[in-house]
DNA sequence: TTGGAACTGGAACGAACGTACCACTCGGTT
DNA sequence: AACCGAGTGGTACGTTCGTTCCAGTTCCAA
């Protein structure tokens, strides 16, 4: 039986569009959908199978096993995710004052937390596994730095004096907001608290629009 | 066949240390250890029973599902959650300068990192399985709730003039510092970063020791 | 000492699981 | 037209799962 991957798969990061490869995408969606919605432990090949209305032989075709298939999926939200991460902090460079930022950064929360809560959900699926998993964890590993990575050069040109630190609260903030407010519906109060506490949380830590101006 | 209940486990929170309670005890905590290392996906009751040392009809007599099995083993977790914060927040309240506070909150970070890392990861697979099972969302809520009245506590004491806001960003800062560096092994220097980290943020929310004294 | 409830542990059930298999169809090259 | 590899989808295997059952044992009250 002959796999994908011998012709025009082989690149290191395949072409989704092509014959067949529309299927492939379409089963890593489905993937995404079910572990956000029925977490890890609810994820059987079969749930997989119905949710991209595709037979289950065809998973065995795209994928040598289960785990294959989470490794990828984790890939595909990572890169994913870190388009929107940095739409979300190209705003923010532009912003006046820090009510400005901490609104970026609490819409951004809100949509995770509402329209997008399936994929929040999964990604933090993703993370806990990442702890049993080395090669998720090679993922998490690399999608944490970039994410630090870019965050800093958003905190420097906001003036901070530690870009490094800065960057690591803001995103330990935002991850804990996300985490802390998961288990709970969210009401427009709760809402509030939370942008509350990015306007406090970048206030205190100093950051402004144009600082490089001045 | 009659259940356990019809006599002294009747009360609200059982004695877990009577006749054959000492065996539910035991499935809980080995639950907690399989649910850590294994994962919510990879607990299975003959997990359980194996790692308890117990055959697995055991699990049976104590618990209707596996289901209430995990509802409870996160009830007892919360319950000794809440004993180790408290007393990690006990020590900060006589703390003389923002640096003493950040050290008891690094350490208490440190340990579970390392240590009490299986717990830890618990503790998430929980959370996430909370968005859902409404059960499980109701431990969560009240488990939160407690954690943030208590800190709010300590940071009114510590001088803050939004108590609510600071212990929701401390807790957000807790959590995600915690989620961030749960895939990565805690080596010294992260554990530095850690630490500056909190520094930063106890020292920018302007809380400091014996506040009510000046 | 006897009766009954609490407790034990091994065996067994049907269901769902991951994976492998294979006859088949299709599209492009020779 | 003949061919071959890519892609397809239905089926079936062996394993593991949650749960139930029940004959047997232990303990305490009467």
């Amino acid at each position: 039986m002959s796999r994908p991957g011998g012709s025009a798969q082989q690149r290191d990061t395949p072409v989704l569009t092509e014959r067949g490869g529309v299927r492939k995408a379409a089963i890593l969606e489905a993937a995404l959908r079910v572990i956000g919605d029925k977490g890890l432990a609810g994820l059987s090949m079969r749930a997989i199978a119905a949710e991209a209305g595709l037979p289950l032989g065809a998973l065995g075709y795209y994928f040598k096993t289960k785990d294959d298939l989470i490794l990828e999926a984790f890939e595909l939200h990572t890169r994913r995710e870190a388009d929107r991460v940095l739409a979300a902090f190209a705003g923010v460079e532009n912003g006046d004052h820090a009510d400005d930022i901490a609104e970026h950064l609490t819409a951004f929360i809100h949509h995770g937390l509402t329209e997008a809560r399936t994929s929040l959900v999964a990604e933090y699926e993703f993370l806990i596994e990442s702890t049993r998993r080395p090669d998720l964890a090679r993922v998490s590993r690399a999608w944490r730095q970039a994410l630090q990575i870019q965050v800093g050069h958003v905190a420097s040109r906001l003036g901070s004096d530690d870009p490094e630190t800065d960057s690591e609260i803001i995103l330990a903030v935002i991850a804990g907001l996300e985490i802390d407010h998961l288990s709970t519906p969210l009401d427009p109060s709760t809402t509030q608290a939370i942008r509350t506490a990015l306007r406090r949380t970048i206030t205190r830590l100093g950051l402004r629009g144009n600082a490089a101006r001045h």
